[in-house]
DNA sequence: CAACGCATACTAATTTATTAGTACTAAGTA
DNA sequence: TACTTAGTACTAATAAATTAGTATGCGTTG
């Protein structure tokens, strides 16, 4: 039994990404993607998918003769949880350290800085 | 037994943060910094400590009776690869939403914003 | 209509993470 | 020296995450 922790896991995370993408899936949509990059039985997908429903991310409806599935709530939101979440534990809830850290780190293309840089000016 | 994944696990993470900010640090050290904030046993401190010295991220040495952990790794290089993995996990590897997401998401007070567009002009 | 394919429900194995107990040792102390 | 204290090693219980098997039902098709 699952006492669920109600935030993504690593391996629900992998499913909602691809649910978010498609707009829409069945079980198999999602198990053919996933398959593509690495090996996973479709079973272990509808028990992801089905703790998904249970944890509130993903709603579904019958649809012809499998369930459609489609996400309860907005990318955008789900991920400000998992961020500001990240920021908690390995910042001790301080954002700037992390945005220092990825403007250092050389992980943006010139072109991304100056959009943030456009982004700042606006966010006076 | 663990197979351990290297990567720091969340209570892995809150005992690293505690080391990192003492320096060097016996168990019980940590597990009083600890106890401050939760319940928690003298010798699960001690398992994980071990853990993270078997995973690398702590290196032990006898002093005096007990043994005297220090960090293996700088903080800032251990945090770098946790915000890759977290960027690769939620953003598929793009840093740029990201970026954006902390910018947009008032998480940032005024200063720190400046300070942002600080660095941000040095990085040109 | 029988066989097959595809879907689900239910169950369960395995691994990893988290937490802690117990036994034992050595140092200090009355 | 017997007792307490602080430490470790070894072991283990519990919880959560990950992965998959089996039974079963229902359309579709030969």
């Amino acid at each position: 039994m699952r006492c669920p922790s109600l935030t993504l896991t690593s391996a629900e995370l992998e499913i909602m990404n691809i649910v978010w993408e498609l707009g829409r899936a069945t079980v198999r949509d999602v198990y053919e993607r996933l398959r593509t990059r690495r090996k996973v039985a479709y079973t272990s997908v509808m028990t992801f998918m089905k703790i998904l429903e249970q944890k509130g991310y993903l709603k579904k409806r019958l649809a012809d003769r499998a369930y459609l599935y489609q996400p309860a709530r907005p990318r955008r939101q789900v991920v400000a949880a998992m961020v500001r979440d990240f920021v908690e534990r390995v910042f001790q809830g301080a954002a700037k350290p992390l945005l220092v850290h990825l403007v250092e780190d050389r992980s943006l293309s010139p072109e991304d800085l100056e959009e943030i840089r456009g982004l700042l000016r606006k966010s006076k």
